[in-house]
DNA sequence: GAATTCCGTTTCGGAGCCGGATCAGTCTAC
DNA sequence: GTAGACTGATCCGGCTCCGAAACGGAATTC
């Protein structure tokens, strides 16, 4: 693999232009990275869990999910095994957010790695 | 080149999850964007140019150039042909950060496109 | 040289997110 | 069964950012 620095910044540049202009679930660098996070590695997801993980407070998973539950992108349910956790699960709605997003990388990857 | 949609996420998920985590200088997706802009297109760089591009408010170019003036990514300087104008340049501290940017997405594009 | 246009900034009220502390509910040890 | 540990949610004061509108200064038009 063969990725120069200058070809990094412009591949990394012109996703997030793509992003910033068609703002139109503007998600903040934490909620990109718990959506990430819950549809590319192993359930299950826990709010402790995710805090962890990221290195942010417990109150601010909780408001993410709050606001990314709203858009549909995440869904909660209750451990049935243990009524203490709240486990995180994809939607349908969030694996269309991130199928763009992977579309997205990979048409500008195209003009820069090509 | 060869990204498959899964490895797209990966890097996009290892690269956000490692500047969500060390969230020195925790910048914005469009405070990204400008200071991206500035570094990688021809100037000169205006706020009302900067705002077309990225399809925002002038106000938020100002504000923008105001935390990331203050945190020594970019300056300002007024054009001297056309008072009107402030030109948007780049500083040392900005060129190391989005050096650093690169060198965290190349190390994270080594793991998955290998 | 007065009126108009253009530029970046500031003001304004409002919305979102922040972490520490605290809370109610659940499980575990004894 | 009761005390303690643990989970996620909520409260709190504070900070950042938002866009529309209004502003002052500079250039252009006539």
């Amino acid at each position: 693999m063969d990725l120069k620095p200058l070809d990094a910044l412009k591949l990394w540049h012109d996703v997030v232009l793509d992003t910033v202009r068609r703002d139109v679930p503007d998600l903040s660098a934490r909620q990109l990275a718990i959506l990430l996070t819950v549809y590319l590695e192993p359930p299950p997801h826990t709010v402790r869990g995710l805090a962890s993980k990221l290195d942010v407070s417990k109150p601010a998973i909780t408001r993410a999910l709050d606001t990314m539950g709203q858009k549909d992108l995440l869904k909660r349910k209750r451990d049935d095994t243990d009524k203490r956790n709240v486990l995180v699960q994809r939607t349908v709605a969030g694996s269309v957010y991130l199928s763009e997003l992977s579309d997205t990388i990979i048409s500008k990857a195209k003009d820069h790695l090509a």
